[in-house]
DNA sequence: CTTTTCAGAATTGTATACAATTATACCAGA
DNA sequence: TCTGGTATAATTGTATACAATTCTGAAAAG
């Protein structure tokens, strides 16, 4: 076996949920393990442990029949924005409290990038880097048991959020909501930094709520 | 092989999440998968699929030298709560507006249960009847992402619990404190059952942070 | 005495063979 | 035609063999 710096289950694992996720396989489908050892070229070894930890966060089940997508529903989607409205502006406010000047470089990159985007009309950035500024703060947050409770709840909106971000109005706004919420972080302004995420997910949860239709 | 309801698998990962959860092994122990092979007396692939599981929940790490413990910090206790202060309030409020009169009857046992075993002085029980009135309020809330949220932060307090209900005084209250907020779930009174579980949270947090030295 | 090199031991990652259950389809009989 | 049963196929669960990397310790060189 050659050097491989990610094994074969981690990849399958990012590229399977990566998937679901985007909507690739809609609800109710069934796949098989041998479906997938002959789509994807690797054995049933790191599929199974995919499919095991994919089905620990309720994103497919198995069944005798096979593997279930369930992928996420809009009342998925209400839930997870009740729960990041209470949650995710203790994120910033940690890291408001804690970031350092490199972790703020970092953040400044992905928000400056962004904003290269939004005017280029390319979503798919846009999304890339809108979801890579979210997921700086949870780590920055210090804060593990929010970071891990949050990521998943993140993830799950990504297929919606594709839509929410085409919409070239809503994708300028959201850039500069970030941009104030990153204003905050870097002054080391708890509060604000909070108050500023909370009004962030709740437009966003607004505009993502309204464009969904399924 | 036999019949078998509940795979190996599952029945490792329990076990396995089980011990290090209440704190059998220390913060920083290494064991390797063939240590877990001659021990438990099941194959590397049963334990390799627990062993990812509970990577996933940050609770091991997988090194080049074997399986490194985690645990739960006292820190990590802090974050915890900070949380669970934040939603677990939700999960009791969306419980009250939804609950049936079967679930009701489930609630309401576990709540007898452990006003049956406080007198008794016996920690173990009601830790498990404790925990029970928690968990069945996460699954009533009818919302799955809140619930996959607060399981892994509730079974990460379970070590430090049992010492907190071991202290007869705490036992007594919390019992007090599940009845009140049971009664409001009852009610179907949500303002109610949110107000009483924040409450209720936030003594269980003060009893916890201050008998727990580590 | 210290450092480096190398061989082997230990460990995880992957593939595959086998076991057991469950679904499916076909056939027989009423 | 419908129902029931049985054999076969399909699927996941488990064990094991093999691959590749990494750690460890001892020996050799300076």
């Amino acid at each position: 076996m050659e050097h491989r710096t990610v094994s074969l289950a981690e990849q399958v694992f990012e590229r399977l949920e990566n998937e679901i996720l985007s909507g690739k396989f809609p609800r109710g489908t069934v796949l098989t393990e041998m479906n997938l050892v002959t789509e994807l070229g690797v054995s049933r070894t790191p599929i199974r442990e995919a499919i095991h930890r994919l089905e620990q966060e309720h994103v497919i089940e198995t069944t005798t029949k096979g593997i279930l997508i369930l992928g996420v529903t809009k009342k998925d989607l209400r839930d997870i924005f009740e729960i990041r409205l209470r949650i995710e502006g203790l994120a910033s406010a940690e890291a408001a409290k804690r970031i350092t000047d490199e972790e703020l470089a970092e953040l400044r990159e992905s928000l400056e990038l962004q904003e290269f985007y939004v005017p280029k009309n390319d979503p798919e950035h846009v999304r890339g880097m809108d979801s890579l500024f979210h997921r700086l703060i949870y780590r920055f947050s210090g804060n593990t048991a929010l970071s891990d409770a949050l990521l998943p709840l993140h993830k799950k909106v990504m297929k919606y959020r594709l839509a929410s971000v085409s919409d070239h109005s809503r994708a300028n706004s959201s850039a500069k909501e970030h941009r104030m919420i990153y204003e905050a972080i870097a002054n080391h302004d708890p509060e604000a930094a909070e108050a500023r995420t909370v009004e962030h997910i709740k437009n966003a949860m607004e505009h993502i709520l309204k464009e969904t239709n399924e």
